[in-house]
DNA sequence: GGTACGAATGATAATCATTATCGTTATCAT
DNA sequence: ATGATAACGATAATGATTATCATTCGTACC
């Protein structure tokens, strides 16, 4: 079973602390600047067993992987292309409707990812 | 400007000539079987650059970047985790709903993806 | 408190898709 | 045909992530 270890709790708490989608690189950097540095392996494997207990959530990002807090409900991304801001929204009858489409052609969801990219408010002044 | 040289137009060919998603290499060795191998680079880059001409289209999944034709109207992807079959579905209202999501933020949207994961009915059917 | 066993850790090698490099070759406009 | 430039191929490099493996930690049980 899993254990939360010291390690854990801090890469725990780092995330439950911000609002911010962190990478496993970040994580181990700023572990490392708050002095209690870990093995990036360990960072990878606290963040996935972290993830699979239910205790952090991530989006698949197409280069890499970003963790953030689970204790918010289920939202999708909107990307700005420009800063990489990311902003969270959720949108009910677009979840409704996803569901919907796929039990009309058989399939059993069990999990989605809608990603929107574009530009921010600001990015898209300065332009 | 782009060159659609005999290599890009073999490319071409064989993604226009079914109806399947391919990465880079199943491509290179569907090319080889074929007879007319070409360098992995080299599907690499004529892949980016059809895509990039609006030639082809492609979905970008965790793991790797998959082709498919692009004479079919925009739809997005219904993934079977269990055999790998992708089905593609198109819904007016969530398109609608995701651009009046992003003008409501301030975003002004140029993309988005999204993929649904679940089991595909003769999968469901075996559990 | 001591022991045993499975889980976690850390350093590092390995993997794997993709991109960069660079000398050579093909393409196309003139 | 020629010159400019895009494409090619072999291969090195990159970068995120996973595997390996010896060591250490955590915890249940005596």
């Amino acid at each position: 079973m899993l254990r939360l270890t010291q390690h854990r709790q801090s890469i725990l708490d780092l995330i439950n602390a911000s609002n911010r989608h962190w990478d496993a690189d970040e994580v181990s950097r700023a572990l490392s600047d708050a002095g209690q540095a870990v093995g990036i392996a360990t960072v990878y494997r606290g963040l996935a067993a972290l993830e699979a207990a239910g205790l952090l959530d991530s989006i698949q990002l197409a280069d890499k992987k970003r963790y953030e807090r689970a204790d918010k409900a289920h939202h999708d991304h909107m990307i700005c292309t420009e800063c990489g801001h990311i902003e969270e929204f959720i949108h009910e009858t677009i979840e409704a409707l996803q569901l919907s489409a796929a039990k009309e052609r058989g399939f059993v969801l069990t999990g989605h990812q809608l990603t929107m990219f574009g530009r921010c408010k600001s990015c898209d002044k300065q332009e």
